[in-house]
DNA sequence: TTAAACTTTCAATTATTTCTGAAAGAAAAA
DNA sequence: TTTTTCTTTCAGAAATAATTGAAAGTTTAA
């Protein structure tokens, strides 16, 4: 797979992306790689395509098949392994919304909880207090939120944007 | 501005979330710091509490101005500056949603919009067409999504989420 | 078996980010 | 003015994260 200019502005982009929103450049530049494939691509492939290692490859790609947004996949009549990224922008988005939810949100939401039991009911802690219980019941509303968005179609999306606007 | 152990939990507790959502771990911590002192904190009362530099607190704290999640405030008959955190997690959530939407949506919008100008309509960049095609739309609206709840009230996300549900 | 073709791991290296602390800058007080 | 008190900057140091590449591990074929 030689990328064309175009192509790996597109890599490029997504790469930058990733990268802003914590997660490792490489990871999200395989993703667009794949994403814009039209075939599964061995790690060879993608060695060649981004320019790096194979141990980077290697260890991206079953990040993100870790991640469930790419899956490893066997050609009979050879021995390699090739990796393929899921399309529809839909399953992807909510695969992300239900990895950081329990990768990210959860462990916030048990901390906070488990500190709300520990806290001292003096004055010294009245304004944390406030704050853990705010950031408290915010988190959970959103932990609800994404948990029914993952569980959701493209159709009730667009429903709810419809009712929000 | 010394802390309790439950205090120290939190502020480490925030800056473990913020490290994985991406943002400097130092930044979060003297967000936390802020969040649950009940009044404006000089450097100086910073630089103790969270064991950091001057020019470490001075970074973070003007980073946290820049972000609109903090203000300075000047206390007449003191040459020093104090800095407190705005407190109502609505308006933290919102300001960090437009944050992150100018900084790093809009972006990635303008740069997939540019790639599409100069997308050559071969069958080599088909697969990459429909992608960018695909990634733009939901892109857009999730832009959208985010302007408007930027601009809504806590009431609001009531509603939205009681339709959702 | 043994060899071949691949994948996985991981210690060492490289790159990136963050932090420090001292020096320079700015503003008020003497 | 000069001094004092505080803020800001920034080059270098330290810490963290990402990457390499070679060796070890696996699986299939000969």
């Amino acid at each position: 797979m030689n990328l064309t200019e175009t192509q790996q502005k597109f890599v490029q982009t997504w790469g930058t992306l990733g990268n802003n929103w914590g997660i490792n450049k490489t990871m999200a530049q395989v993703h667009a790689l794949l994403l814009i494939s039209e075939r599964a691509l061995s790690t060879e492939e993608m060695m060649d395509s981004l320019q790096i290692s194979r141990g980077n490859a290697n260890m991206n790609a079953r990040a993100l098949v870790d991640w469930g947004l790419v899956t490893k996949e066997m050609v009979s009549g050879d021995r390699r392994d090739f990796y393929s990224a899921k399309k529809d922008i839909w399953v992807i988005a909510r695969q992300i919304a239900k990895q950081r939810r329990q990768r990210e949100l959860e462990p916030v939401i048990s901390a906070l909880a488990e500190l709300r039991t520990e806290m001292p009911k003096d004055s010294a802690h009245a304004e944390m207090l406030k704050r853990v219980n705010d950031i408290q019941d915010f988190s959970i509303k959103v932990d609800k939120m994404l948990e029914k968005f993952e569980k959701s179609d493209e159709n009730w999306f667009y429903k709810t944007l419809l009712k929000m606007m």
